[in-house]
DNA sequence: CGGATTTGACCTGCGC
DNA sequence: GCGCAGGTCAAATCCG
């Protein structure tokens, strides 16, 4: 199935901490915020079939509003930004009236890249995307995820196909390269502090496109205090997607840094 | 006709 | 050990 060259460093993706790496085990869903203490919390559910181990994560809130908006006006990404995902599963999450969508990088064969798309509970007018890169592999969730997940989201939303924007030629370019050239202007500038590793959040927030960081917390209490904060809102039913159109214009970033504990910055 | 999506079945891990 | 839930597979279906 997936190659797995090990061509890559564990370096090599500069968008995970080592504190995402170290605290893997320990990685909390957004979905998260709303299961009973002794479910998820701690626990991925990542691939049994690929080991929770050798799994890096990283999770996405997307803003509806943006994600169509981007669609609708065919807005063109950079071609660093465009990545092609493939749905290759759909399952419905418990406790949760959203499915919940399974994507796998379909941008260049071997790509190990894989991604969750579904509704957040807390919040139906974000989409929160979970991107899931395997260690030695770069996750092009991470500098990418502005173009991919609002495909993905868009999908998601429209419940149609995910297609890569018909960006460039220069896109195509980079198909033929395969995945290792494809990631290699990644390594280049992989070397970042945590100060910069985040860096691509600010490209998002340029395009309006709401940001969530999930934090990796090791204390649950911490995780809900905060996901209180950005998301004070209840679950609410499903007329609220009769409001799509009123979403507000806000962007945030919502981090967490090692002996710092989490940031949040709004609008 | 080829590629992508849908969807039910199966597999695996975890909690009880 | 069993049941539940999440993640993936693969055949069927759809679409360009």
């Amino acid at each position: 199935m997936d190659s797995d060259d090990g061509s890559f460093k564990k370096t090599s993706n500069p968008y995970v901490t080592e504190q995402e790496l170290e605290d893997n085990d320990n990685f909390s869903s957004e979905t998260g915020a709303e299961s009973p203490p002794s479910t998820t919390f701690n626990d991925t559910k990542l691939s049994p079939k690929k080991g929770r181990k050798s799994i890096q994560q990283r999770v996405v809130s997307v803003s509806i509003k943006d994600v169509e908006g981007s669609r609708y006006k065919g807005e063109s990404a950079p071609p660093s930004d465009s990545w092609a995902w493939r749905k290759y599963g759909q399952k419905p999450i418990k406790g949760s009236p959203y499915p919940r969508g399974y994507y796998r990088c379909s941008s260049s064969k071997g790509c190990p890249a894989r991604k969750q798309v579904e509704r957040s509970r807390l919040d139906p007018k974000m989409l929160v995307i979970t991107y899931s890169c395997e260690h030695n592999h770069p996750c092009p969730a991470s500098r990418n995820n502005s173009a991919s997940a609002k495909q993905a989201a868009a999908a998601e939303t429209t419940k149609t196909a995910v297609k890569p924007e018909p960006s460039s030629s220069q896109h195509d370019t980079e198909h033929e390269s395969g995945t290792e050239q494809r990631f290699a202007h990644l390594t280049d500038d992989s070397i970042l502090t945590t100060g910069d590793e985040f860096a691509w959040f600010g490209e998002m927030e340029t395009t309006s496109l709401t940001v969530l960081e999930i934090p990796l917390f090791t204390e649950r209490d911490n995780f809900d205090a905060d996901v209180q904060m950005v998301f004070p809102m209840k679950e609410e039913d499903e007329s609220l997607f009769a409001d799509l159109d009123e979403l507000p214009e806000c962007s945030f970033v919502f981090r967490h840094q090692r002996n710092v504990g989490p940031q949040v910055g709004i609008c």
